[in-house]
DNA sequence: TTCAATAAATGAACATGTTCAATTGTCTTT
DNA sequence: AAAGACAATTGAACATGTTCATTTATTGAA
């Protein structure tokens, strides 16, 4: 008997947990994105997923935390691609455009899917997922404030401005572009980045323009 | 019988919708206020309002929606003291602080019915009152739209960047910092507002700085 | 191997949002 | 005033998320 198919030093009891989650989490993702997150429920979940109807509820807290529980998997991956995308030696909006390309693409794969996860995630969240969901968040920030820091350091942005709310202005308004892209039936990538970074150039240029002349 | 309580040239079906809207509608703020939204249920809202279960639904499409008709009935009046209070032959900051200032402190003095207000609405939303309430968001943002054409106008602003952009940005991150201002768990007016006012600044002088030096 | 201890899974029962066929109330016409 | 037409109200029935006492599976010790 294969052993080795998802872990190789797991006990049956391991690895029974191991794929009842995978099964649970195919199952969730499938049906969220071909009906819609309100219109799944747990008990087509479990159904497909091959579980109990409780099962579902010890492995997401629940069911909004299930969009956690299937986001979280592609997170880590998506911020890696992300940040190995940023170009050094280059203008803060290219690096920020780069940064946020492999979003944009992600997310245009499956728009009906982030829909609902924007939607649920958007304030307030408990459960059991949503702490790494609000980590993933927290790293995009810092990792923006570096950007930051480093134009300013090497005289690419004046100096003066916290660099903390600088970041969380720039995330900001990625966020309030996101949602507005997504309103959109077929958000094309192109036109929400061209837009992101409009945004971006007149947040840097700023809104008064040059003082000297 | 006084039947000029609520409205003279009523019938009596009019006048009883009217005594019943209000009654639930005043049951609804209570418990959710009170209990929070989730903790209340739409059986305690109907109970309290001295109506069928069922009733609830013929004056709002649904539990969420409640929350649309309660604020619905304060938003005009605070969009007209909030645009009353624009104060003119100022810089742009002053006059979006000024703006938004009502607004602050009305969600200050119920952050909890905020903080559910904003879960609720914040991405797609349907239901008998949601339009009305976009129409307000969009209101708000056609004035900031006239307040930036105003400065670009008389050179307070540099000309050249979308004035509909420009009024979109500065909403997103009035939201943004909205919702971080809620984050805390009795957020201060001057806290939110010079938070705020900072965060235009930066926008108004732009990260890069005076080109001219 | 057997058995006790522990973890995991189960699904019936419950809680609560929502619907809708039946009922009640109001208005208009004669 | 009576009757018919229409509007509003009602709450039982339903749909679905969630809980939890019970059952089943796995593990480690004897």
């Amino acid at each position: 008997m294969s052993e080795s198919e998802i872990g190789a030093g797991m006990g049956r009891r391991e690895r029974n947990k191991a794929d009842k989650l995978r099964r649970i989490k195919e199952a969730a993702y499938r049906l969220f994105s071909e009906k819609g997150y309100d219109q799944t429920t747990t008990r087509e979940i479990s159904a497909h997923a091959g579980v109990a109807l409780g099962t579902i509820f010890t492995y997401a807290s629940d069911k909004r935390d299930l969009l956690f529980l299937i986001f979280n998997d592609r997170q880590d991956e998506l911020r890696r691609v992300s940040f190995a995308a940023i170009p050094e030696d280059t203008s803060l909006a290219d690096q920020l455009e780069a940064l946020f390309t492999p979003f944009y693409y992600h997310f245009a794969a499956e728009p009906d899917f982030t829909r609902y996860l924007l939607r649920e995630l958007t304030f307030f969240t408990d459960g059991v997922q949503a702490p790494r969901f609000q980590e993933g968040r927290l790293s995009i920030v810092k990792r923006i404030r570096e950007l930051v820091e480093d134009a300013v350091a090497d005289g690419r942005l004046a100096p003066g401005n916290p660099p903390q709310v600088v970041a969380e202005m720039l995330f900001g308004l990625y966020q309030s572009e996101l949602r507005r892209w997504l309103s959109e039936e077929t958000p094309a990538v192109n036109d929400g980045l061209h837009r992101l970074r409009t945004v971006f150039d007149i947040l840097i240029a700023g809104l008064a323009g040059p003082k000297g002349e």
